[in-house]
DNA sequence: GACAGCATGTAATGAGTTACATGATTAA
DNA sequence: TTAATCATGTAACTCATTACATGCTGTC
């Protein structure tokens, strides 16, 4: 069916998120911005044009509710056809693990700038990342409290919160030692490998761990 | 002023490239599959179309060179204006690295569909990743053993290599580490917190090392 | 009764992708 | 000399973002 192969990744997490129960575009921001961000951010807009998508393709029905005197809101439900689509969906090869990270970028280009603006950039770098895992930790402790919505989906979170977790631990780990690496830099002028810089890739090409080993 | 604010991220990674020699579109492809696809992924078709927005502000200047008899070859060479874009950029503060997992997307929302499903995309998954940390590992040994371009810039490599290789290595062991989980499942239906899971949750929320830990 | 903030959207714009098209070079 | 692959682009399309607009509700 070629209409089932046009919808993207942000549709199927959506579409997720309708599974569990119905929302309305605005019940889907407030999940959105909980669980969802960790996985798969999708801005404000989309989550109010993506089920209208959804609802032409049949895979999700829209029902207007009142909200207010004079407003209406639209509350959003999956179709049987639309767990179909969801379950055939995650029979199919995910995308590789998507990478893009500025920080790296201005470290390879290091020496078009100064070793202060390098390390501006990894203390901001380090700034938004510690919320991130802050705001995650909270999270994790609100469904340990059983404050937070879905607890008994716990067996199934906990398995990305491991990966979430761990790669923010990681994120931060490293910009401490790099940090730390460029601080001992004369400036940001690069040189070719030393012993010590061999001696590092050598365990990198090995697999060992550099940033918490022993 | 606003003519520099309205570049993005990738116009300033092919900044970054031309800063270090004159390349044409297609060394940028090369370029751009090489180093550049570890921290910052760009499609060939904007590496032929990015190059002529810098030339219209400015930054980059074009010269056309014979290439065959009846072709001819655009080859692109940073302005001072452009290295002063550049060097401006590196003072601003970098967005947060970006996240977007499908995997996690597909772990998160399991119980839509069954066990194989999971395991399926699991293994799908640490195909590609395993390809991604293979490549990456060969162009380390090139820069090793002196085959590889730009060896004078080892320093700087070294240091985004570290970040990308533990990343690599710890999706790897959280891949292992959620089949086995999953494979000691009965199906996909979630549960809530049981003494096993909330050990866990509260490791994380600890900051303990949960994949490689003691 | 005014003001802050929550709730519910729409519109314009642009970045980046997929698909296509064509010339040159090398190996069989 | 054919086929494959490298080299060099262009065009159409769509996702997704930023910015805007407007209604409702609690509180001081």
């Amino acid at each position: 069916m070629s209409t089932m192969a046009e919808l993207t990744t942000t549709s199927y997490a959506i579409l997720g998120l309708l599974s569990l129960r119905p929302h309305s575009a605005y019940d889907l921001t407030q999940q959105a911005r909980r669980s969802l961000a960790f996985i798969w951010p999708i801005s404000e807009s989309q989550l109010y044009a993506e089920p209208r998508r959804l609802v032409g393709e049949g895979l999700v029905k829209a029902t207007k509710e009142p909200a207010g005197p004079t407003r209406t809101r639209t509350v959003y439900r999956i179709t049987a056809k639309g767990r179909r689509a969801f379950a055939g969906w995650l029979h199919t090869a995910p995308a590789a693990p998507g990478l893009g990270s500025e920080i790296l970028l201005r470290v390879a280009f290091a020496d078009a700038g100064d070793k202060e603006a390098l390390l501006g950039s990894i203390a901001a770098c380090r700034e938004a990342v510690t919320a991130r895992y802050e705001a995650g930790r909270r999270q994790v402790k609100e469904q340990l409290a059983g404050t937070a919505p879905y607890p008994e989906r716990a067996s199934l979170n906990a398995v990305w919160w491991v990966l979430i977790g761990e790669q923010l631990r990681l994120t931060l780990d490293w910009l401490a030692w790099a940090e730390a690496e460029v601080r001992a830099w004369e400036g940001t002028q690069p040189h070719a490998f030393d012993d010590r810089l061999r001696a590092l890739a050598e365990r990198l090409v090995a697999g060992e761990a550099i940033l918490r080993g022993p």
